[in-house]
DNA sequence: ATTTATGCAAACTATTTGCACAAGA
DNA sequence: TCTTGTGCAAATAGTTTGCATAAAT
């Protein structure tokens, strides 16, 4: 994912086209392993790039690669939309007096607390099952 | 909860003062069992009301009894803040296509999916684990 | 009498969009 | 060339707030 020369690649692979402020914002996006941001945290990250990115082409792109399936918005507590650049199924930890979000790697399927970060002890468990319409799926 | 007589007192006993407007709001949000709304929602319920309540007081009394803790704002997907009128610990089934929210009557410990309503199937499960600073509480 | 809530409108924040221009296929 | 993205500013949506008035304690 993180590989830069490829980055080109990898956004077109997914059926977006990749202009240069996008793989700016990819570039940046997918620094890393799993991370957790909001347009605005993204656009003032990118301030220090060399390619210039208006904070209205961070949003689209982070619309576009959430349609893309490049990133995944969650819905986490907080006043913005979050994006997590992990796609797969996995849990967060969420530490609300800080607004940070952790990767939970494993997915926990017993509920049990994994890897709980030091200092902290959970408060809350909250679940959310998605549902799609099962219309005749067979 | 829906005892109409007593909500006064229940709203005091939780430290809210029971103003005409809140109780309107109260007895609205408090009818029958677990609900989910948000402001404007509910705003537009209290529309049908003798009491006439503005859209910030809903906003304000919303605020105040989460604070309160007559009420919990829950992190679900969409654009606005979701309120639960039921505090204790459950889960949430939401039908994205629908942006409808379903209680989960029994905590689901094992992951297993309850009461799946007909005609849904599960297409994603999001778990948030809430920490909390761990401050040398013994 | 004192404190706190309400209503309205204005302020704010996060996000989206319209349009002219630029860049990618 | 044709399509799609970008930047800017303006528009929107949801939510909060300031201030004068009104109601609760």
């Amino acid at each position: 994912m993180t590989c830069k020369g490829n980055m080109a690649n990898h956004l077109t692979a997914h059926g977006v086209r990749p202009t240069r402020q996008r793989l700016a914002i990819a570039e940046t996006l997918f620094e890393g392993a799993g991370r957790h941001i909001d347009a605005s945290s993204l656009y003032e990250e990118l301030a220090t790039s060399t390619m210039k990115v208006s904070l209205a082409t961070v949003y689209n792109a982070l619309r576009a690669f959430d349609q893309a399936g490049l990133v995944r918005r969650v819905a986490l507590p907080g006043d913005c939309v979050w994006y997590d650049t992990d796609t797969s199924n996995h849990n967060h930890f969420f530490v609300d007096a800080e607004n940070r979000v952790i990767d939970i790697e494993a997915p926990d399927a017993e509920g049990a607390s994994p890897k709980l970060p030091a200092g902290y002890r959970v408060s809350r468990i909250d679940t959310v099952i998605h549902l799609v319409p099962d219309d005749g799926v067979t």
